[in-house]
DNA sequence: TCATCTTACAGTCGAGTTGACACGAACTGA
DNA sequence: TCAGTTCGTGTCAACTCGACTGTAAGATGA
């Protein structure tokens, strides 16, 4: 039984939730002493709002969609725009539409999530509206933000388990340590280095270099890269698991 | 460096894939051969555009967003305005809104995706632009609605993996055959029903109702209940995997 | 120079799980 | 009463995980 109702004048935007290991130019101080990777946290870019609604208030970076763009296209152009960050992994979140979350007119926000690496994060905007916020110590947020983030951080946790968005935070080639310090921040939990070292080689997602780093003030790991380069940015890929204490946190 | 760019005029669509174990009213004659549960197949109910764009060709059952409503009340109302069906799981999938996937006016679509029992689809529509089709057998369908279809397949078929979702498909109490037969559909592989007896018992997700099922030809089997009601049908959460052998589909 | 420290990497072993299969239990229909 | 089918229990080999031990390879400092 079709009735006629009112559409929706809704606006549509697009916002991201970037994570990052180390945090961009301005940031909350670090504590200097040095921190086991289990405890050590996520950072996370957020933007003061500077108009109402919700003036003064962090929020996550993001802007209108364009009429041109895809939606991704605005997630990428939006996040350039507000902290300079150039994600390597960039997929759709979830979108967010309730008639209230905003105040004055509605909005349905798509939003986004972003893993950068860490040499990106020192390329960021030099903004005192621009700032890194440990993900585990946010302000209040603007909004319904504070949800999305905890949705979002969720997504992370869950989807490192059964894939290998792991590598879109390290550098071209990285070692097994580097790798298992990314499982260990963002599972909260240490890993037994030989038995990470075993599953990840059984996995066949790395291939070795050849290489090892130099310069350490012990024994030189070698370096691995990963075996699909494609595949740190895959979308939407329903994938067998890499391995299960890889999938179980705390 | 914000620069102005024009903003998108695009209007906001919701639709839904609703996934079924039995067709409703209309659909594909079935073969009345015996069929093994790993070979049958998910059913899906899909309406016929009656306009331009698209006119003619089977599409999701959608509508647009209405002013009031928030985007899941949205997919119910559309669902049970164009379909008849009131879904018992329903979650959101995805968010397409590519600058080009609708001719004439841009159109940015959040799809959900619905697991129905048997008995509900019976009370579907007889309408003879609603029909439901083999989800491994579909026409060619309007927009990008192909892709759509083939994404929430991948989605429920990861799902069914680690969380209880299988449950939606069937009625308050069913038999442990029964919910294997789910799982054998939706995974398209046969699962040893002792095995299946063992890690599903084992998980704590049932408890025994203390009924069997009679007038069955051979020996009655015992009837069970989800162990947590609400559980078919939580948003978002993130579970610990159900077992690997229920993840593994060929 | 060389012992010592730290991390890299290899290997072992017990506990627990999976997949394949065997077998008795329970009910219907011939 | 017996044949046929499914339900439900039990067994066992192969595999995986987590904890642990031990060796390799470099830097550092006495």
């Amino acid at each position: 039984m079709p009735r006629t109702i009112e559409l929706a004048e809704a606006r549509l935007a697009v916002s991201t939730v970037i994570f990052a290991r180390e945090p961009g130019v301005a940031h909350d101080e670090l504590p200097e002493q040095p921190v086991q990777p289990a405890d050590r946290s996520l950072w996370i870019p957020l933007v003061r709002r500077l108009r109402a609604p919700g003036k003064g208030r962090w929020a996550l970076p993001g802007g209108w969609l364009g009429a041109a763009e895809s939606l991704e296209g605005a997630a990428a152009r939006t996040l350039d725009e507000t902290t300079g960050v150039t994600p390597r992994y960039l997929e759709q979140l979830y979108t967010f539409g309730a008639p209230d979350r905003s105040p004055d007119e509605r909005v349905v926000s798509v939003v986004y999530w972003a893993l950068v690496r860490p040499e990106e994060t020192s390329g960021s905007i030099e903004d005192p509206n621009v700032r890194w916020f440990d993900a585990d110590d946010l302000p209040e947020l603007a909004f319904d933000h504070d949800e999305i983030v905890a949705y979002a951080l969720g997504r992370l946790r869950t989807k490192l388990g059964y894939s290998q968005i792991a590598h879109a935070f390290l550098d071209e080639t990285f070692t097994l340590a580097e790798l298992r310090e990314v499982y260990e921040t963002v599972m909260r939990r240490p890993l037994d280095p030989a038995n990470f070292r075993r599953t990840v080689e059984a996995s066949g997602a790395l291939v070795e270099t050849g290489e090892v780093r130099t310069g350490t003030p012990h024994r030189p790991p070698k370096l691995y890269r990963p075996a699909d380069p494609a595949e740190a940015g895959i979308q939407g890929a329903f994938r067998i698991p890499v391995a299960p204490h890889l999938r179980r946190h705390p």
